[in-house]
DNA sequence: ATCATATATATGATTATCCATATATAAATA
DNA sequence: TATTTATATATGGATAATCATATATATGAT
């Protein structure tokens, strides 16, 4: 991933705010970003699929659900500027971390050791 | 300045690659930074005008030039994420410093106390 | 187990929108 | 007048949104 790719995938607002929910919640699936974000499923898929394409999130695949988190091994200094982001905008998602606790039927999660 | 208009700032090469050539400089006017990036005058003073009117960075005229120069009340987040980006990406920006080393006629600073 | 249906996600294909560039010109300063 | 910078317009290319459809998985009935 080169510099101009990293803010580039960041200078969607779609996206960032994907970013930033992930960032808040571990991960998410496409069902989740679609009932926070208040976009469609092929919108919000799209733009998943740019992050992940870039090198920034990661998929995986638990029965019908697809969740998405950030790839852990990020250069240092990205990572540095997803934290730094994250942590200093946190009123941006606020709204949509409310829809999201709000939203019934959430996937159960399975958690493994080392997934 | 919103965080989507920072990332969006960032997110074309001529713009990134002007603000590190001004991070690494301290100030460059338009005349410099077409000799470091070969470019057309209209295509960096244009560049410049976004990232000025975003708010990254500062002008300011002393005779013929106009120099560029990081506006130093950038939210302390901010500056950080530029302190990084520019830090862990000296290598994008090695032959635009050579080419600017190399040009004659370069402007001469005036330098003012508080400017 | 098989079949039909529902849910979740991805992806072609099309259209619309935005953005960068080039050219020409204007403005400001020396 | 020469130099430096800014801006207006037009155009091409990139990006995004949308619709329809495809794929994969899960669920329930037979």
């Amino acid at each position: 991933m080169t510099t101009l790719d990293l803010f580039k995938a960041l200078s969607d607002e779609t996206r960032l705010l994907s970013l930033q929910l992930i960032y808040a919640e571990e991960e998410l699936c496409v069902c989740e970003l679609m009932q926070a974000l208040e976009e469609s499923q092929p919108k919000v898929s799209r733009h998943l699929a740019q992050l992940r394409k870039v090198g920034l999130l990661l998929d995986k695949r638990q029965g019908q659900w697809v969740f998405y988190r950030i790839n852990p091994s990020l250069p240092a200094w990205t990572r540095k500027v997803i934290d730094e982001t994250c942590l200093a905008n946190g009123d941006l998602i606020a709204r949509n971390l409310i829809r999201l606790k709000q939203m019934s039927d959430r996937p159960n999660r399975v958690k493994f050791c080392c997934d």
